[in-house]
DNA sequence: GTTCGCACCTGAGCGC
DNA sequence: TGCGCTCAGGTGCGAA
């Protein structure tokens, strides 16, 4: 699932690919890839087409292109991955998959941006640009906090709200409101590195400790952008189409059984939400009020 | 205002 | 072989 490194990696291929290229078509292909730009599929098109891509930038899990023109009050397109979008550049020649749910063509007539989405998570919108001090997001998103790579994240004021939420850890790492970018699997991964159980209140974690859960989240997501991202299956690869190998590095997501590199105690799986948490039973103990009996 | 639960969605994997 | 169920999870919205 596309979390920060994941994406990261997307930006960078889109970076080198797609810069300075002046668009000159666009197809959507399914109404719910263009579903939270209100105006519809043809406005997007027909706002997008002659417009240069000048910069591909990203906050936590969303990327936009900073677009050269003004686009009737738009001036980027906002590109979400959902759980299972990927961003191809591929050759026109190159066939069409079952899951492809929009594509750009380019003035060049050389690689094609296309956007292949198997659960339709993932969108594309058309917004403006707004100051968010000391840079510009686009006004849809300003609700999402900066992640934790941005230069302009402010450590001491994440924990400061962090420890003011009425919630636990996990819940807060994934509220992308406060810090963006963590995914179910970064959570866990960072979680038991720094050995806390996602169930503890974050009002009982001291400033030390989530000092350092952000230190070991910067660490997980330093090796994984390192690794190229996390692929359990082929619904992650970069604009290239290649997978990452970060899923050979993680110590707990998916590994329900298996010894902790740590303690050697059975890694535990949960249900937690409607989906799973994994965590070490002997380095993540549960808070007392929540154990199991 | 804050917190929580749920719907959205598709396809692989599994049991019967 | 075919059917139905479960699972995966990011995001936005409504309820409490």
């Amino acid at each position: 699932m596309p979390e920060l490194p994941e994406v990261e990696t997307v930006r960078a291929g889109l970076e080198r690919w797609i810069v300075g290229r002046t668009i000159a078509a666009v197809d959507s292909l399914h109404p719910r890839a263009v579903r939270r730009h209100s105006p519809g599929a043809a406005d997007l098109a027909e706002r997008l087409i002659a417009t240069t891509v000048v910069a591909v930038h990203r906050r936590g899990k969303y990327l936009w292109l900073s677009l050269d023109a003004d686009t009737a009050g738009s001036d980027c397109l906002i590109l979400h991955l959902g759980m299972s979008g990927q961003l191809l550049v591929s050759t026109p020649q190159a066939p069409d998959g079952p899951h492809l749910r929009g594509r750009i063509r380019f003035r060049d007539d050389g690689t094609q941006l296309r956007f292949v989405d198997q659960r339709t998570f993932g969108a594309m919108q058309l917004d403006a640009l707004r100051t968010d001090g000391p840079s510009e997001t686009p006004s849809s998103i300003l609700h999402i906090g900066r992640d934790p790579l941005d230069p302009y994240f402010d450590d001491r004021d994440w924990i400061r709200r962090t420890r003011a939420r009425r919630t636990t850890i996990k819940r807060a790492l994934l509220d992308q409101s406060l810090m963006s970018g963590v995914g179910n699997i970064y959570a866990d991964e960072a979680l038991w590195r720094a050995k806390l159980h996602g169930d503890r209140p974050t009002a009982s974690l001291s400033s030390t400790q989530l000092t350092t859960l952000l230190t070991d989240l910067r660490s997980v997501f330093g090796e994984a952008l390192r690794a190229g991202g996390t692929s359990f299956d082929a619904l992650y690869v970069d604009v290239n189409g290649q997978s990452g190998y970060f899923d050979r590095s993680l110590a707990v997501y998916g590994r329900a059984g298996e010894a902790c590199r740590r303690c050697g105690k059975p890694i535990s799986r949960a249900k937690w939400m409607n989906r799973s948490s994994y965590f070490c039973p002997g380095c993540q103990p549960r808070p007392r009020a929540v154990r199991k009996v």
